[in-house]
DNA sequence: GGCTTGAATCGCTCCCGTTT
DNA sequence: AAACGGGAGCGATTCAAGCC
């Protein structure tokens, strides 16, 4: 168990990419590339793609875009706003790199992680967070190949924003996948697992959270709902103008694991007339009289030390209770 | 080859303090 | 009051080692 720490990411994933010997940097006219397909990136607009288009007038395209070959043509991973923008600017071509033979979840991963080292992470939406974080840790939680194709694309784009701490972190320090991508990204590893969850949503929903009209917590609960249920709920606050706060949010997913959500309950809880979870399976807590508390405990005593001698208590109460009924 | 067992890991909840 | 990020810790799952 121990020795994995020691070995280094070369050690590991070592030869299973071998892609230096492929890439090669060329020059491609722009009507041959294609945009990746869905990719999970709001393309510039307004004045910011007119600076882009200024710049690339001034000054051309200097850092190269990243492609595989489709077909005859090929397909942009990274770069989609500065082919854009060297279009507009009136350019036949533009500089490329060719990355052959990756699997799709590998050209995903250059499509999420370039995104993000040449933008800031706090521009991102949240969806485009959620996207980039689980490919990243798709990458890393599938132990195989990809690791080194972060560090190469880190390399292509001469990244030095964001990663660095990942860089820098101290030799052997061993970290839970989680652990490891929030110290890259900044983040807390719980809001890692919420930005995991925000991407398992529909995109339909992820629309409303971009919007910040579902936060990200009642964003994590509407994730556990089935696919059809959040494409309900997406309709009915597409067609209404109700609110979910974590409350609603809350809700909905218990009615979801009760098998009680359908169009009239979803209905009910978004408009607020249902506001009560389905029987919970959880007994209502109960509180204690003052009174009787002090009559077996100094003042002093803390909770979880009454809660364990009330636990005692409480099992032997029912040990001789079994007892006299066995005895009967 | 199958099984048991224990450690590691993951996803999650609960709770708290801070911010808005 | 609501939303948020973070800490602690729990239960389930996974995985490897050791056994038959």
């Amino acid at each position: 168990m121990s020795e994995k720490k020691l070995m280094s990411l070369d050690d590991m994933f070592g030869d299973s990419i071998n892609t230096t010997e492929q890439e090669n940097q060329t020059k491609i006219e722009i009507s041959r590339l294609m945009p990746f397909e869905n990719h999970p990136f709001k393309l510039y607009e307004g004045e910011r793609f007119e600076n882009m288009v200024r710049s690339i007038k001034e000054f051309g395209v200097i850092v190269p875009v990243i492609v595989r070959p489709k077909g005859y043509d090929y397909e942009i991973l990274s770069g989609h706003n500065r082919v854009n923008a060297a279009k507009a600017a009136g350019l036949l071509e533009v500089p490329v790199v060719i990355k052959e033979n990756l699997e799709d979840e590998e050209a995903m991963l250059i499509v999420t992680e370039t995104n993000l080292m040449q933008r800031s992470f706090g521009d991102m939406l949240h969806s485009e967070r959620a996207a980039a974080l689980s490919e990243h840790h798709k990458a890393l939680s599938s132990q195989g190949k990809r690791t080194d194709l972060l560090k190469e694309i880190e390399s292509l784009l001469n990244a030095d924003e964001i990663r660095d701490e990942e860089t820098s972190s101290p030799v052997g320090k061993k970290l839970r996948t989680h652990e490891q991508i929030g110290e890259a990204y900044n983040l807390s590893k719980n809001s890692i697992a919420r930005y995991l969850r925000i991407s398992k949503l529909a995109d339909e929903l992820k629309e409303f959270i971009d919007s910040e009209e579902i936060s990200i917590r009642a964003g994590v609960d509407l994730s556990y709902l089935l696919d059809e249920e959040q494409i309900l709920i997406a309709d009915i606050l597409t067609s209404n103008e109700f609110k979910i706060d974590m409350k609603k949010a809350e809700t909905l997913r218990a009615f979801s694991e009760g098998k009680k959500l359908n169009e009239e309950t979803a209905y009910s809880i978004l408009s607020g007339e249902l506001n009560k979870k389905p029987k919970a399976n959880k007994p209502a807590p109960i509180k204690l009289k003052p009174k009787l508390i002090s009559k077996f405990f100094a003042p002093e005593i803390k909770q979880p030390e009454i809660e364990e001698v009330i636990e005692k208590a409480l099992e032997l109460y029912f040990e001789t209770q079994k007892k006299e009924v066995l005895d009967e």
